[in-house]
DNA sequence: TAATGTGTAATATTACACATGACGGTGTAA
DNA sequence: TTACACCGTCATGTGTAATATTACACATTA
């Protein structure tokens, strides 16, 4: 089961942001965001999906959150990557062979 | 061995494209632009490490080169993952612990 | 010489992360 | 009920980056 064949799309960072994390820590949007040191409104468009997640606020939100940037990397990359799947067109690349 | 710990910064993915398929494969950076459908300017810049690897290059560079692009976004965030550590002044965020 | 490959610069477009300021809603205390 | 603090969101501006297009200079090769 990879990647490519998944047919719905992976859940956007900024939920599980909010239902793994901010709820169940009963913390307010407010609070983390003064906590990792960005601005709220910044965090509110992030877990309203209308923003993604930095290399740099991964690294804040593994402090934060006693986890591994890489979690939230992961989850960034493949959420961009299933949207950027659906841009490309397979039967435009040319596939090389090693000489 | 984590990437945190990590001195030495990782290659560019732009320098392995070069050393490890460009060159291996024998191929001009004007074809493997052609060939995956992107400017020869925008490969080139990349290739010289002035830009990075986007989730849709990854996924064209994957079908070329027949390999995953999760290959490509690895180098892609390790390299930037590395760079934004050290924009991150740990002792300034806070550490929140579950309710 | 002509064609090809390369590096780079200039320009424009688009997208996005981020900051600041303003606005409306909610809860609570006087 | 009024006043105020807190919260989430919107609007706006800035900086950066990926990408396309065009142009130029240079080196190699047929």
């Amino acid at each position: 089961m990879s990647t490519k064949s998944r047919k719905l799309a992976p859940s956007h960072p900024g939920a599980i942001l909010k239902e793994l994390f901010i709820k169940e820590y009963a913390l307010t949007i407010t609070e983390v965001a003064d906590g990792i040191g960005i601005a709220r409104v910044n965090l509110s468009a992030i877990v309203n999906e209308r923003a993604g997640i930095s290399p740099e606020l991964a690294i804040k939100l593994s402090i934060a959150f006693n986890n591994t940037p890489e979690f939230w990397i992961n989850l960034q990359s493949n959420y961009e990557m299933w949207h950027a799947e659906k841009k490309v067109n397979r039967k435009k690349i040319k596939r090389f062979v090693a000489a």
